[in-house]
DNA sequence: TAGATTGTTAATCGATTAACAATC
DNA sequence: TAGATTGTTAATCGATTAACAATC
């Protein structure tokens, strides 16, 4: 498999491993099985395999994939090797949580800045950020080449929101928030749904 | 489609549908049409209506689907239309975020409790509910039947959490924070993702 | 050698999509 | 009627799995 795009399934998967992988490697293992990937990411064994082994031989028979070297390799399908700054909005609990969490730092994503349009927040610090308003977005995204803005606002704030980081240039936006905004075409919106896999996971519980 | 065990993506779009169907309704929306639910829920809207049809006409035509009715017939298919009580593990930002948002309970989750080892928490109040001590979790479960238990604890104390909630009889485990844990046998561990689907995200923009 | 685990095949099943008649 | 949108078909493609030879 080449240089062309990536079927969403295959994606998806390998985005999985990667984080895994890099769980792995914080508790310090060196070597993994596509059996022990497998009760990690709840992917069948041999599909690991077969994602992997299309895009060379990364594995060692007997003894399981080198968790540095299939690390790398990963990154490197998924063109994700470099730094990517994101932008933060909403200083609050969630946003807090997400500033003093390893999560985005952990795969190569930093949280550039803070924004929150509450003056009482302005000016502090969240997860060792300053908290900047919200009117200094645009001049940040532009400085910090930032593509990405994650919102972790107050479901009422969040189409506000949505259209201060539409305007200030953002492309990608994961919504954290639980409600639904209208983005301007060309805008992707993901929406991050615990309880959307909390129905699928009960639902194969209960059956 | 009658009765049997749902294929692993059909179960997966139907709680990300009921994800949104719950927002939209939320939003003051009678009627949404495939294609409206499609943006929303990044699934092709042929597929979604493939999905729905099969177990039953739920749409009209040239008018779309009635989102109450929809919602209702979702949560039946997938069983779930009765109230869950789910225990929270970590009353500090993470668990404090959960506790106020209302992902949880827009869709039946009931946040029974929430627990935590630290004694300066311990008795306060997070999201409206007394902080009660971990030595309480077990007695709490049985009680409240409670089978879902949610992780939102620093990544460090995430193991010990874990074998807390396995010893008092939970069954499914929601770990929000990032590190991979061991469980015994029978107990399944959820890990949320951020990361994983900005990673997957990111790739289909930068390609 | 013996044990373990990958890489790969083959076969089946589900997902995806375009297209369009049916019908509200 | 005209416009919109569902329900359904048909065809292709990717996902899934068991099985096993290759090989560390």
């Amino acid at each position: 498999m080449k240089g062309e795009k990536l079927p969403l399934g295959v994606a998806a998967r390998l985005a999985r491993y990667l984080q895994v992988l890099t769980q792995v490697r914080k508790a310090g293992r060196r070597t993994i099985s596509s059996q022990a990937l497998s009760e990690y990411s709840n992917v069948n064994p041999t599909q690991i395999r077969r994602d992997l082994s299309s895009f060379g031989r990364f594995g060692k028979r007997g003894v399981g994939y080198d968790v540095d070297h299939l690390i790398s390799s990963i990154k490197e399908i998924l063109h994700t090797s470099c730094q990517h700054n994101i932008a933060l909005m909403g200083g609050g609990k969630l946003g807090a949580a997400l500033a003093n969490s390893d999560l985005f730092a952990d795969h190569g994503f930093n949280i550039e800045a803070v924004f929150d349009v509450d003056p009482d927040k302005v000016g502090k610090s969240v997860g060792g950020r300053r908290v900047l308003h919200t009117s200094e977005l645009a001049d940040t995204v532009r400085d910090r080449n930032i593509i990405v803005g994650v919102l972790a606002v107050p479901p009422e704030a969040a189409q506000q929101a949505t259209e201060t980081l539409a305007a200030a240039g953002i492309e990608i936006i994961f919504n954290f928030s639980d409600a639904l905004v209208e983005s301007p075409p060309g805008i992707t919106v993901h929406y991050m749904s615990p309880a959307g896999e909390l129905l699928y996971a009960l639902y194969f519980y209960l059956t």
